[in-house]
DNA sequence: ATTAACTTTCAGAAAGTATTGAAAGTTTGA
DNA sequence: TCAAACTTTCAATACTTTCTGAAAGTTAAT
C-alpha cells in the first residue's frame, strides 16, 4: 500500500473515531494528518489535505493548541505558521483525558455533591430513600472515578504504564 | 428541597452528561428517572414525567434494555410491561465502558492494526518513516488501553476497587 | 504610512441527529 | 375469533452541530 493510501485510511479513521469520542471528526482528522506528517504544516497544507475551508481549519487548529495536542512553530524568514502535533501516545491521551474529565466527570461530581447535601422533603418516604441511596451511591462511584483519572493525568508515563499492566497480567 | 425538584435537578443534569458521554440526552434522562424511581416505570409514566413521545420513550428504553441498563418486568393482572434500572454503579459503569469499548476501541484497534501489517511504499523514506512510527505507538498504546478495559469489564466489583483504590492513595 | 501576506471571525448554509405522532403490529382475555 | 390494550415502526419535522467563505483584523517589511 502506498504512502498516500496508507495516510488517508488513517486520516479518516481518526476522524471518524474522534467523532465518537466527542471530538469533532475535522479537529481528529487534522490531528491525524499531523501525527503522521514527518514535518510541521502550514494552514494552507491543512486544508488543502484535508478539503476544508480556511474558516474551519482555523478553529480547529486553534482547538487543537487550546488542548495541548498540537504546537505552532515559526519557520524563520517565513511568514506562515505551521503546525505539529506531539507524537507520545500517553501524552495524548492524558491531554485528551484531561479535557473529557472537565465535560464529563467534573459537571456530574458538581450536582451530585450538591445534591447530597440537600435535605430532601416529601411524603413518600420510600421514594426519599430511593433517590438519597442512589445519589450517594453515585457521588461515592464519581468522586473515585475522578481521583482515579485526576491520578492518570497527573502520573507521568512510566508510572502509570507499568503499574497498569501489572493489573492486566 | 423536596423530591420532585431534586430528581428533576438530577434527571436534567444526567441527561446533559450524557450527551457528552455519547449517549443521547433522552436515553440518559430515562435513565436518571428509574435510577432514581423507588418503583418500576411503565412507558406512559416515563413519557409523562419526561414530556416525551411515546415513540422516543419506546426507542430509549429498548436500547437502555440492549445496554443492560434497564430490566422489563411484568406484574401480574397487569398488561403493561414496567421498567426498572440497576442501582449499583460499578455494575452501570461496566455495561456502559463494554458499549463504549465497542464503539470507540475496537474500530481503531482494527485499523491501526491493519495498517501495521501493510509494507508502505514511496518515495519519501522519511515521511515513511513518520507514520510506521505513529502508527507502531498508537498500536501499543491502544492494544494496551484495550486490555485495561478489557479487564475491568470482566472484573468483579470488589477486586478492581480495591486495586484501582491502592493506586490512589 | 502603506501594502502585501497572512490569520481570525461570524452569519448563513449544509449536514447530521433526535423527536414526534399516526399507523401498523402484537398480545391477551373473554 | 374478536377487539381492546398495549408496543413498535418510520416518514416527516425539528433541532443541533459543523462548515463555508467573504470580510475584517493583524503583522511585518519597506
Amino acid at each position: 500500500m502506498n504512502l498516500e493510501d496508507a495516510k488517508n485510511k488513517f486520516i479518516q479513521s481518526w476522524g471518524t473515531l474522534g467523532s465518537q469520542w466527542g471530538i469533532n471528526r475535522t479537529m481528529s482528522q487534522i490531528h491525524a494528518l499531523l501525527l503522521v506528517s514527518a514535518e510541521a504544516l502550514s494552514a494552507e497544507d491543512v486544508m488543502e489535505q484535508l478539503n476544508i475551508s480556511r474558516g474551519n481549519a482555523n478553529m480547529n487548529l486553534r482547538a487543537l493548541m487550546d488542548w495541548g495536542l498540537v504546537t505552532k512553530e515559526i519557520k524563520p524568514g517565513d511568514r506562515k505558521e505551521y503546525f505539529f502535533a506531539g507524537k507520545d501516545m500517553w501524552e495524548v491521551a492524558r491531554k485528551i483525558t484531561y479535557e473529557r474529565r472537565k465535560r464529563e466527570i467534573e459537571p456530574i461530581l458538581q450536582v451530585v455533591n450538591e445534591l447530597k447535601k440537600e435535605n430532601i422533603t416529601g411524603k413518600n418516604k420510600e421514594e426519599i430513600a430511593a433517590f438519597s441511596d442512589t445519589i450517594e451511591e453515585l457521588s461515592k462511584f464519581t468522586n473515585n472515578a475522578n481521583s482515579i483519572v485526576d491520578k492518570f493525568i497527573k502520573s507521568d508515563e512510566n508510572w502509570f504504564y507499568k503499574t497498569l499492566m501489572k493489573l492486566v497480567k
